[in-house]
DNA sequence: CCCTTTTCACCTAGGTGGTAAGAT
DNA sequence: ATCTTACCACCTAGGTGAAAAGGG
């Protein structure tokens, strides 16, 4: 992980295209002990963390009856590495900075592959590993070739807007494209001359 | 094809990647007769399009001497899409427009798949298209899977600094990234209310 | 002299949180 | 009252030809 952990992620986009927003802070996974000349698909999926629906109130966030558990929605990104060798996989540290999160059904229309939630449920990321055949395909005789690895340190609640300043904080100082929000941002080129 | 043709393709790029330049007008196709389900690599090769060294003289393109055949480097640049069913190839229009050339061998150590040219010499882009095995995999029992098709018209001159004022023009008024050239930009929106 | 490399202002393309307007 | 959408200024990232600087 680039951060230990984080609470929100916010729906947002310009125009016709589906509202989206990359997920950030961003998964990021170090990965051993597969066979460097196997193929792999590597993917991570969100699922539900709990069956609350929640919001926030005075400065944390409380439940607030029931999650809608029958949401639909894609809810895979497959690596776009995908698929390629266990040495591949092996050689660095594996990134999803590019994985979207929405809250339009409707989206995935369009080719891009983005993964649908709903606003204010908790979320928990899933990493999945799957051996398949040199052609990129899963061998359905055998489903043992599949790893699933969960972390619940990256869960976190999925919003439409800002709730904890805390999180927008912290996007604002490690988010480069969020560089014009800090509030350092003039004097960081006149305060030192590198 | 964007265009019809054109005769000149310019090396040049920023920092410490190899120079390089996308090709523009960039080749498209648009292919027919394909297996619909079965799947295919799709990539462009750029091959020597005659014996010679070329220089601009007098307004015009005139040979000058022979060309360098021991020249070294990819030649190959791989749709992105590779590989893909028939269904997906046919389906619409097939566009290079993310290709770039280079004139430096030392290219291709980073993982971008760039072809590398000799500046002043003329060149024959070729497509192919060759059916591979589900995995991706060409299948080397069956070497007539391969098709190459030629279109003269494609035919270029790399260079380093355009020599022809036409190719120059014809590139300022149709790249979108060279907008900031036309003589036309400012007057565009004082004009009219679109 | 001729060709190549570097640097630049100026674009396209798209990812930020803030804010105001919209929806329920 | 609470949540969602639309739009904005401001960034990152990278593709242009022009022009100056470098090289043989």
């Amino acid at each position: 992980m680039l951060l230990k952990s984080e609470k929100a992620f916010r729906f947002k986009s310009p125009g016709s295209v589906p509202l989206h927003r990359r997920m950030f802070p961003f998964l990021s996974f170090n990965i051993n002990g597969l066979n460097p000349t196997a193929h792999y698909n590597v993917f991570v999926e969100v699922v539900l963390a709990d069956p609350n629906h929640w919001r926030f109130q005075g400065g944390k966030w409380v439940t607030c009856g029931k999650a809608d558990n029958n949401m639909q929605g894609n809810k895979m990104y497959v690596h776009p590495e995908s698929p390629n060798t266990g040495s591949h996989w092996m050689r660095q540290e594996i990134s999803f900075g590019k994985l979207k999160l929405t809250n339009n059904k409707g989206a995935n229309n369009n080719n891009t592959q983005m993964i649908v939630l709903q606003s204010l449920h908790k979320y928990q990321p899933r990493l999945h590993i799957v051996e398949v055949t040199e052609d990129g395909v899963e061998d359905l005789n055998e489903p043992s070739k599949t790893q699933t690895f969960i972390f619940s340190e990256t869960q976190f609640i999925a919003v439409t807007a800002y709730q904890n300043t805390d999180i927008t904080q912290l996007k604002i100082d490690h988010n480069p494209f969020a560089k014009g929000f800090r509030d350092n941002y003039d004097s960081m080129y006149t305060a030192s001359e590198n």
